[in-house]
DNA sequence: GCCAGCGGTAAGGGTAATTAAACAGA
DNA sequence: ATCTGTTTAATTACCCTTACCGCTGG
């Protein structure tokens, strides 16, 4: 994750590689991304496309998948599993058979098996927040150094959010800050070490530890796998089947059967005698046993059976997976944890598969191997030896997420918030030969839950610079963006750079030229066609507490032609007039109507108060504006020095409204979409997708490129100022 | 003294990633 | 025969669960 901030205007950009989605029993995708205390952000923005790259740089063909959060909320709950269920197991230590029994007897469910990113991440963020909440900067200080009263709190607190057993958070803690953890391999010397360690301190793992500078459990389990009677190296047939009889005699199975569970392996290797357990273990699991019991040899067309399969089974998460039942009846299969270990080599595939959730994993390896199936000379031209190879990086699938992280759940939510759950849209644009012809709009889900409202992101931003009354106007497409400007002596456009023509730089003499010019100021961009216009706005009676004025000017976003203004005046309170900027892309008459369709002026109401305080900050990167539910936190966000010196700044009286319509509109509404979940939105007019459209011949070369570029750009953006 | 709960250790089953060896084709 | 690239087998660092134990406080 890299993190870059913007000092004078508070702006905060991120992009977070490590936010992941994942979609929940009730379709919801869940955005897990970890908290980072020291930010006042407000909300996020994710782009997310997938491209598929095909060798010697012939990108002919690809898929894009776009991820747009269309609203931010912030959840109540820690858990979709919900607060109870979520806080019994893990504020118990359980590690014994009856303490599980009694909670799976109550109906409780937990956890278990490795850890996921999500999970190590809300982890993080509960220690940090402990962390902030006392004072301590560091972590170890807690685990290593305090006594078990001084931090009789800590493992419950940070326990919060997940649903695992106490003791599994502990253990997890220990891990991770215990720095002779993941020292790396042993060096011959260290084993010489062991060895002699061992025989001087037997099983005291600790003393042996210590005198190494590993941990415990690192020393026990290397000197698991220093037997002196162990063979290395290829196994002879007199000890495989010495390790066959031993198997089937310990499990009471006759050859042929398959035996894939209840094997005590340190057994077995005891009476194997040459071999350790994790070798037994591995060569029965990856050959043996098949081999025995007539296995058939694995072939191209399994591994699309396997993603088919997976893809079929509908979990949203991994580890959901029952091998067991996958593996059941499928003789090249040589047993579950093989195949899961071959999942994961398929998995390799996806060049950032960590970065993804295993839906958009799922798909984008659906849509690889459909590509090498449509189009098999791929294969060969990639396999120089013209064998199938799946395993290669010749064609290797991109997913890449940016996220412009700008909301901070932590400043909001007073309970340590582990998840957001936002609702967003996932379009995939397939773009084979045809890619005008075949925008396969394909939609996830988007109940929104409790969730009130969303956004449309407009494909532009607006970013402040640092120096008042210069913003950014950035396009998330590498397209170029031809402009005319109408005269005005008070704002000027110029390119940020020629390698960044997406983005323009919108300059006001100063702020109060900007915010109180009472001409109208109108910039007009080709392609795609977006207007900024300035107008002066005494009519709008809304204000913003002096809490909100944080920055040089709100930029408000709104998807509606006109902003209501009489809802504004709800939203803020009219005490304090500033200026205001508000954004906004107009859109078709398609979506007007299927807007107006999808019912209540309450609903709709709603939407365009959210949408005036919060999605505009998404769009804009502007965190600077508390959201609705944010504003609870507001004083403590005023103590921040950065926040201070931006009240400081704000200085200018008169209301402006810099309204940037997009004739472009956005795309119609899916039908998809259930109106009934409070989320009347549409796809995005999004510069990328248009471009596809009207540019469909030009695909083919720009495909793997645009979100990447423009994930470089925002962080350029924010590195300038 | 008893007991429940907590904090911790050790054993062992397991996973994921790397490395070594085998293999196929040019 | 040799080289090269790929696949498969073997290895190993690290992870997780389970059983168990000592300590503490009610």
């Amino acid at each position: 994750m890299s993190t870059v901030e913007e000092d004078s205007d508070t702006v905060t950009v991120e992009t977070v590689n490590s936010v992941t989605l994942t979609r929940d029993t009730d379709g919801n995708l869940i955005l897990h991304c970890p908290q980072n205390v020291s930010e006042n952000d407000q909300s996020f923005e994710v782009t997310m496309t997938a491209t598929t790259e095909v060798a010697d740089d012939e990108i002919t063909e690809g898929t894009v998948t776009q991820i747009q959060i269309l609203q931010n909320e912030q959840l109540d709950e820690i858990s979709p599993l919900g607060n109870e269920e979520v806080s019994a197991v893990s504020q118990a230590w359980f590690t014994t058979k009856e303490d599980k029994d009694s909670l799976t007897n109550k109906g409780h469910k937990w956890k278990q098996g490795m850890w996921s990113k999500e999970e190590i991440d809300i982890l993080m963020n509960n220690i940090e927040r402990y962390l902030k909440a006392r004072g301590i900067k560091d972590a170890t200080e807690i685990i290593f150094e305090m006594s078990k009263d001084e931090r009789k709190d800590f493992y419950r607190t940070i326990a919060w959010g997940l649903n695992r057993p106490l003791f599994a958070v502990y253990r997890r803690v220990l891990r991770m800050y215990d720095d002779r953890n993941h020292v790396g391999k042993y060096t011959p010397e260290e084993i010489e070490k062991l060895k002699e360690l061992r025989i001087k301190h037997g099983n005291d793992w600790a003393t042996i530890g210590a005198a190494l500078g590993r941990s415990a459990s690192s020393v026990k389990d290397r000197c698991r796998l220093m037997k002196d009677t162990c063979n290395t190296g290829k196994w002879t047939e007199e000890e495989e089947k010495r390790l066959a009889e031993v198997v089937h005699e310990l499990t009471s199975t006759e050859p042929g059967d398959i035996v894939t569970q209840g094997v005590s392996w340190a057994a077995v290797a005891e009476r194997v005698g040459t071999r350790s357990e994790k070798q037994c273990r591995s060569k029965w699991l990856n050959y043996l046993n098949w081999k025995q019991s007539g296995g058939t040899e694995w072939t191209k067309e399994d591994e699309i059976n396997l993603i088919l399969r997976i893809a079929e089974l509908d979990v949203a998460d991994e580890n959901d997976i029952n091998w067991d039942l996958l593996a059941e009846g499928w003789s090249s299969v040589r047993s579950p944890q093989w195949l899961r270990s071959k999942w994961w080599t398929i998995k390799r595939q996806i060049a950032n598969h960590k970065d993804v959730s295993f839906p958009v994993l799922i798909k984008g390896l659906k849509q690889l191997h459909e590509n090498q199936k449509n189009n098999p000379t791929l294969l060969e031209t990639k396999s120089g030896s013209g064998v199938p190879n799946s395993n290669s990086n010749s064609s290797v699938q991109h997913v890449q997420i940016r996220v412009a992280r700008l909301e901070d759940s932590t400043a909001i939510s007073p309970s340590p918030m582990t998840a957001l759950q936002i609702p967003v849209q996932i379009t995939h644009v397939s773009s084979a030969d045809s890619p005008a012809a075949t925008v396969d709009s394909e939609t996830i889900t988007l109940n929104s839950g409790t969730l009130q409202t969303f956004e449309i992101l407009p494909s532009f931003h607006l970013q402040p610079t640092g120096t008042p009354g210069t913003y950014l106007l950035q396009t998330s497409s590498s397209q170029g963006l031809p402009l005319t400007l109408t005269a005005s002596p008070t704002v000027t456009l110029t390119a940020a750079a020629p390698a960044s023509p997406e983005q323009i730089i919108v300059h006001a003499l100063s702020p109060e030229h900007l915010l109180n010019t009472s001409d109208n100021v109108t910039v007009q961009c080709h392609t795609p066609r977006v207007i900024i216009q300035t107008v002066a706005t005494e009519d709008i009676t809304s204000s913003i507490s002096q809490a909100e004025l944080t920055v040089d000017s709100d930029i408000h976003s709104s998807d509606f032609p006109e902003p209501p203004d009489a809802l504004e005046a709800d939203t803020f309170p009219d005490e304090i007039h500033q200026p205001k900027i508000t954004i906004e892309p107009s859109f078709n008459d398609a979506h007007v109507s299927k807007f107006s369709d999808q019912n209540s002026t309450e609903l709709m109401n709603s939407v365009m108060v959210r949408t005036e305080e919060e999605i505009s900050d998404t769009d804009l990167k502007q965190e600077d504006t508390p959201s609705p539910l944010a504003r609870a936190y507001v004083t403590e966000a005023l103590e921040s020095p950065t926040i201070e010196e931006q009240v400081d700044q704000t200085t200018i009286d008169d209301e402006t409204i810099l309204i940037v319509p997009s004739p472009h509109g956005f795309i119609q509404t899916s039908d998809v979409i259930d109106t009934e979940s409070v989320l009347p939105l549409t796809t995005l007019t999004d510069p990328i997708l248009q471009h596809h459209r009207e540019e469909s011949n030009i695909i083919g070369s720009s495909l793997g490129s645009p979100v990447s570029e423009d994930s470089k750009d925002v962080e350029d953006l924010v590195n300038c100022h």
